[in-house]
DNA sequence: TCTGGGGTCCTAGGACCC
DNA sequence: TCTGGGGTCCTAGGACCC
């Protein structure tokens, strides 16, 4: 499609190769023109290859995607007309569920609606073909509108589904790739007809449950997967392949700063945040680590990504340079965080502390021994357009009490005035061995502490052994007297080490 | 001049909870 | 002293798709 385009927009290319793709450096081949193709080119190879294939007179092009997203807007509102249950798969490619219209859905009239809707789109799109399957399932649907690539129509009548899917190779049904189809080779399977043949214990030995299921039914045309109009996003991402490897320390920390801003502000847009963040870094050899670390509040600050990201990053060695770098969100809710809780009319999950009028010891940071920071802030509105509607790190020191949390200030530091300023919840911090909790089990101390909770020991008359429980700060036992269920530690358990 | 970028889903193990 | 069962959440990695 993106060859397509550049081919419209630009006539000299027209019946030229064109390859559309990272061009420089370590690029891949995005889209081959079908002149391209002739000369083995395709998506996913990398560029370099792809010039060694193509002859001199190839057009080597970098990707413009609103232009491709300008053209795919014009299809996917043509395929709106014809159905209000259309399914966007990618920016080229739509499922569109007939059966909830009225068309008349005899294979004449899905071939005549057919034929129309390639007309328009190639009349509305200024030259742009596209192909289209049409079938009982999405599995031939898809299968069919590979076909007669391109420009294609394929019309599968009821009935006919097996005997066009079982000649074809494996690696036709989708979920099928490389790994799948290498499998099944060494089985001896090589068409959809000899995977009906499988048995279905046999795919999931070698294939897991899921997949072998999936297998089992795809082969046998049984397919019942609905066009659904629109699914939730789950994880925002953004990652970089450097032209030369990077060593340098400074200079990857700036990029992983680079990065989580681009996924902040992505988030912002979509009116997203997310609780885990994950970063992505491949080595030189190729070699692929994630790291991933759920916070307990979902954020959209930019800032804060990246004191997760370099704490993440610091756990991986880098010393032998690195390729590819990357920083992802999940776990993302639909709303800025103050949004969430008060539109579901309930208390947000955090401790306001400076109200508080727990049985802890006095929130004053000057007199109480333990306490080695307390910043409150005044509770306000949230910003009306900052997007920075998260709250700052709330963070627990864990280090040896006679020094000053690092973790914990660099983490509030890195939310920043503005975001503290808008923000209704406080930092607090917990120094091990400082006293939190009295009751009928003894004296609580913490004993070690983490991003959003905090462990607590108990010692007393009626507790002989240390017992441990974890709180975290939006835990109502932390500042609530109904008795939490204690956690008994094993001998081996980190708990009995005590308080350093 | 070897191998992009943005996603989804699944699995397996461990921690934790009741 | 010889250790359940079911569930959820989290992490890491892999396959796959466009």
């Amino acid at each position: 499609m993106f060859a397509a385009v550049e081919q419209r927009d630009k006539p000299s290319l027209r019946g030229k190769p064109v390859i559309v793709g990272g061009v420089a450096g370590r690029g891949v081949v995005s889209t081959a023109s079908y002149e391209a193709r002739a000369f083995g080119a395709h998506s996913a190879m990398p560029m370099a290859q792809a010039r060694r294939l193509c002859p001199p007179n190839t057009a080597y092009l970098s990707p413009r995607f609103p232009a491709y997203q300008r053209t795919s807007a014009v299809v996917m509102e043509l395929l709106a007309g014809v159905s209000p249950l259309v399914e966007q798969v990618s920016i080229d490619e739509a499922f569109v569920d007939l059966a909830a219209t009225d068309h008349d859905l005899s294979v004449a009239g899905i071939t005549a609606l057919s034929r129309r809707l390639k007309a328009d789109i190639a009349a509305a799109t200024g030259g742009v073909t596209g192909s289209i399957g049409a079938a009982s399932s999405k599995l031939l649907a898809k299968i069919g509108s590979d076909l007669n690539k391109p420009d294609g129509l394929t019309v599968v009548a009821p009935g006919d589904e097996l005997t066009t899917l079982h000649p074809m190779p494996v690696r036709r049904l989708g979920g099928v790739g490389p790994a799948t189809e290498q499998r099944l080779h060494r089985a001896r399977v090589r068409t959809v007809g000899e995977l009906a043949a499988v048995p279905l214990e046999d795919l999931v030995d070698w294939f897991g449950t899921a997949h072998g299921h999936g297998l089992f039914r795809l082969a046998r045309a049984d397919d019942p997967r609905p066009v659904v109009s629109s699914r939730e996003t789950k994880s925002v991402s953004a990652e970089e392949t450097f032209d030369i490897d990077v060593t340098d320390p400074a200079r990857l920390i700036h990029e992983l700063d680079l990065l989580s801003a681009r996924v902040a502000a992505r988030l912002r847009r979509s009116g997203l945040t997310g609780r885990t963040v994950n970063i992505k870094v491949r080595h030189p050899d190729f070699t692929t680590v994630t790291r991933a670390l759920t916070r307990d509040q979902p954020t959209d600050d930019g800032e804060l990504i990246a004191a997760q990201a370099r704490r993440l990053l610091a756990e991986i060695p880098t010393y032998g340079g690195i390729r590819l770098l990357g920083v992802g969100v999940s776990t993302l809710y639909d709303f800025a965080q103050d949004d969430l809780f008060t539109a579901a009319g309930e208390d947000p999950p955090t401790l306001d502390f400076p109200d508080d009028p727990t049985p802890f010891p006095p929130a004053d940071s000057s007199t109480s021994p333990g306490l080695s920071a307390a910043l409150a802030t005044s509770p306000s509105a949230p910003a009306p357009s900052s997007g920075s509607a998260s709250s700052p790190e709330t963070s627990f020191s864990s280090g040896p009490s006679s020094v000053a949390p690092p973790a914990l200030s660099g983490a509030s530091l890195a939310a920043g005035p503005s975001s503290l300023a808008t923000s209704s919840a406080a930092v607090r911090v917990w120094r091990p061995g400082q006293d939190v909790r009295h009751d009928e089990h003894g004296t609580g101390w913490v004993h070690g502490s983490g991003i959003g909770r905090v462990t607590v020991r108990f010692e007393g008359p009626n507790t002989p052994i240390g017992r441990v429980r974890t709180f975290f700060v939006d835990d109502p036992h932390l500042q609530a007297a109904d008795p939490p269920d204690w956690v008994i530690p094993s001998s081996e358990s980190e708990a009995d080490r005590g308080p350093e």
